[in-house]
DNA sequence: GGCCTCATTGGTTCAACGCT
DNA sequence: AGCGTTGAACCAATGAGGCC
C-alpha cells in the first residue's frame, strides 16, 4: 500500500487548525501556493476533497473531518515522544505539572504527593491550583500532567484522560476550641442554626454534607462558602465556624490550626481521584505518583 | 567507492485571475 | 483589499542508475 505523506498531512492539519491557508503559511513559514498545492495531493491521495471551497473560505468535509481527527491523535503522540524522550533523558528532571482542585484538603494533596517520591527521585514538581472544570480543561490541552481532584472525570467530557481513584476518607467537623465547647454537648443535635462554614456547591462533598444535614433534620447556618479549603480552615481558626474537613488527616488539623475535632460523620466520605492524560507513552513520574498515591488512604 | 547525470520532489517568487 | 488558486520559471536536495 502506498504511505501516506506526512508532511502533506502536517500542512493539512495546521490549515485545518488555523482556519485558512494564509494563517497556516505564516505558522509553518511556508509559502500560500506551496500549501495550496500539498493539500491539493492529499486530497488525490485520499481520493476525495477534504475541504469545501467556499468562496474564499475553506470548510472542512466529513471526510476532513475524520481526517483532521486521526492527524490530531497522530501528531499528539509525536509531541507526546519527543516530550518522554527528551524528559527522561539521563541527567535531565522530569518536570511533572500537577493541578489541585482548590476544594480538596492541601494536607490531603501532600500526602498523595509526597508518598510518591523516594529519596533518589529526580522529580521538579510543578503546583498549581484550580477549579477542577480548568484543570480538566488544561490537562485536555497537555498543560498539566497530572489533577489530583474530589471529582472523577464526568463521562461526557472530551478529555481523553483516565480518573484513577486514590484513596477515600470520611469527614470530621471541627471548630475553634471557644465554639466546639459550645457546640460538643448534645452533637450532632447541638449544630441546629450553629455557624457553619462550607465548601462551595462545586464540590463533592458539599453535596454529601447537605444530604447528612437533611438526614438529622439540622438546618446550618452558613456564614461562608469556599472554595479554597485552605481559606476555609482560616476562617474556622479565627472561630467564624464549624467546618468539615477530611478525617484522615484530622489530627495534622487539630494541630496545625489549633481547632478541635467535634465528631466523625461516617456517611460523609469523600474521594480522591488523580487523573492523568491517556498516552500511549506513560510519563514515568506521573505513574510513580498514581501508584504510591493509591497507598496513602487505601479505600 | 567515487563521480556524474538525470528525474523527482518540494520549495521559492511573481503574475494573473476570480471571488467576497 | 484580502484571500485562494493556478501557472510559469527557477532553485536545492535527494535518490537511482551508469560509468570509471
Amino acid at each position: 500500500m502506498e504511505w501516506l505523506n506526512y508532511h502533506h498531512l502536517l500542512y493539512f492539519w495546521t490549515v485545518a487548525r488555523a482556519g485558512s491557508i494564509a494563517a497556516a503559511s505564516q505558522e509553518l513559514h511556508v509559502g500560500r501556493p506551496a500549501i495550496s498545492m500539498q493539500l491539493k495531493s492529499l486530497e488525490a491521495f485520499f481520493g476525495t476533497p477534504l475541504f469545501l471551497r467556499r468562496g474564499r473560505r475553506l470548510e472542512l468535509t466529513e471526510t476532513g473531518k475524520l481526517v483532521e481527527g486521526y492527524a490530531s491523535e497522530i501528531f499528539r503522540t509525536g509531541r507526546e515522544l519527543v516530550e518522554v524522550v527528551r524528559g527522561s533523558s539521563l541527567g535531565r528532571r522530569q518536570v511533572v505539572r500537577v493541578g489541585i482542585a482548590d476544594v480538596m484538603a492541601k494536607l490531603i494533596a501532600f500526602a498523595l504527593l509526597d508518598s510518591a517520591f523516594s529519596e533518589d527521585d529526580d522529580v521538579h514538581l510543578v503546583l498549581s491550583e484550580d477549579s477542577p472544570r480548568r484543570l480538566f480543561a488544561a490537562l485536555a490541552v497537555h498543560e498539566l500532567d497530572l489533577v489530583l481532584s474530589d471529582v472523577a472525570l464526568a463521562p461526557g467530557l472530551d478529555v481523553r484522560a483516565r480518573s484513577h481513584r486514590v484513596g477515600s476518607s470520611t469527614t470530621t467537623l471541627f471548630a475553634s476550641p471557644e465554639l466546639a465547647a459550645r457546640l460538643a454537648p448534645g452533637f450532632p443535635g447541638s449544630l441546629d442554626g450553629a455557624p457553619f462554614l462550607l465548601p462551595s456547591r462545586e464540590s463533592a462533598v458539599r453535596a454529601s454534607l447537605d444530604r447528612w444535614f437533611e438526614s438529622e433534620r439540622l438546618r446550618p447556618r452558613t456564614v461562608a462558602e469556599f472554595d479554597d479549603s485552605a481559606l476555609m480552615k482560616v476562617f474556622g481558626q479565627a472561630g467564624r465556624g464549624a467546618f468539615p474537613g477530611p478525617t484522615a488527616v484530622a489530627e495534622q488539623i487539630v494541630e496545625r490550626y489549633g481547632v478541635r475535632a467535634l465528631g466523625v460523620l461516617p456517611t460523609v466520605t469523600e474521594r480522591y481521584w488523580a487523573i492523568s492524560p491517556e498516552r500511549k507513552i506513560a510519563h514515568p513520574a506521573v505513574a510513580r505518583i498514581v501508584e504510591g498515591a493509591a497507598a496513602v488512604f487505601p479505600s
